[in-house]
DNA sequence: CGTGGAGTTGAACGATGTCAATCTTAGTGG
DNA sequence: CCACTAAGATTGACATCGTTCAACTCCACG
């Protein structure tokens, strides 16, 4: 395969959660090296600039992305002509979901993003003939679904501050693992995207983030850069009766 | 089959939106014959109270449910011990999504539900068997990911007045089509599931109720019965730009 | 050195949450 | 048949938090 000749990451893959309770405890949340190879089969290899545009909203839909690396961000417009965003995809997520044929969220790439494209009927052949492959499918899915709900939970938080921990805790989880070890959070994303999916104004976010500071929850070290002050009062917070 | 007798609808039936556009259109929003007798083999039918639990978070998942009458909510509980309802579910559609085995919504009945229920390692079975029919399962996932973000669209909306509209607009996509014709909403669940599911207060859900009606866009009936006053009016404030 | 975009800060208004009281209705039992 | 009860729904008064509009700072880039 020539593609997976030229890439380092050895293929098109898909981080997920299980669906059922394996023997072996939270194994196989990526595909196999069976999988990989069947996947990467009918791959090919696309690079986006940031701010390049990914897929388009209500367009006919012909492919169906990979992400390899980099950021994307799903956003969908609200009759007030603000935007909302869905939310953020990252390293061996799928995107371009598609119902009769057409994208369902618009997706743009915030940082350079290499990313595996499907045609969608290869990818829909392949699935027929591959079950145990479509479940994994399934499972991310799935897995998508339950972050549209806790970013549901999010949004019905009354306070501007904990829908910002749990932006800040969503991040945190994509991050490199040093940066984790660092307690470093590396934001991706401008303060008006971080607006966009809280529901918030670009000032409330501003001004609420500062306000973690003074609380000392958090540290400032650049806009894009976030420091996590105690490790306990950070999980405290998030949990936090008020 | 004995299910298949005893049960008027003609078994287990799931409604999706297809991903892909058929070339006849909207067409195969239901499983075919075969799929639904396929399903029956390996489902049993159950019956749940108003209020009753269907299934509880973090539960070990042993069934998946589709109903085929009534209507149930789904919910998660906040840290500050509120709950947030993620959405609610209607005849033909699908509950019980879990994540390493165990569930990741609390389902309660809010009228009497009539469900089929497989067990999952026989669903898991069946599914691997059959790839088309996976599909389907795979689509109505897709929609439900869909029904989530436009529920955290609706959160997002800074208005009380548009998030209770678009509840309204969801909620009257599932209603006998002889009150969609006499323009009437009827609306299964209290003004604390409202509440719960705009992440508004019940006193703001009633207020803005009210206040719909004095601009003229809704008649209140009775608090389970809302009158469409306008057809041109409601889907203009639906849309509207403040 | 100037420019423009992103981010921050300030002040005032307004919508919604909260608390509390009242009204309505369905269900219960006398 | 009627009164009682409790849960759901409504209404009022008030405080709070976030939006809005505006000005300002910071930094990267030419």
């Amino acid at each position: 395969m020539s593609i997976l000749r030229n890439i380092p990451s050895g293929g098109p893959n898909i981080s997920s959660v299980p669906l059922r309770a394996d023997k072996f405890g939270l194994s196989q949340p990526f595909l196999s090296v069976e999988d990989r190879h069947k996947l990467a089969l009918i791959a090919s290899l696309r690079h986006f600039n940031a701010g390049e545009l990914i897929c388009n909203e209500d367009d006919q839909a012909t492919f169906i992305f990979n992400i390899a690396s980099g950021v994307a961000k799903s956003y969908s417009f609200l009759p007030e002509g603000k935007e909302i965003i869905q939310g953020f995809f990252f390293a061996n997520d799928l995107l371009g979901f598609m119902e009769n044929g057409r994208y369902t969220n618009t997706v743009k790439a915030i940082t350079p993003v290499v990313a595996f494209q499907f045609h969608v009927s290869a990818l829909e052949a392949l699935l027929r003939t591959e079950p145990d492959l479509q479940l994994q499918f399934l499972a991310k899915t799935c897995h998508e679904l339950r972050l549209a709900q806790q970013h549901a939970i999010a949004l019905s938080q009354q306070s501007a501050q904990k829908r910002l921990l749990m932006l800040l805790n969503l991040v945190r989880l994509h991050n490199e693992p040093q940066a984790q070890a660092a307690r470093q959070i590396h934001l991706p994303m401008s303060r008006a995207d971080i607006a966009d999916y809280t529901g918030l104004a670009v000032e409330t976010v501003s001004r609420n983030l500062h306000q973690l500071q003074r609380q000392g929850v958090i540290h400032l070290i650049s806009p894009q850069c976030i420091e996590i002050a105690d490790e306990h009062i950070f999980t405290a917070a998030l949990a936090q009766e008020s």
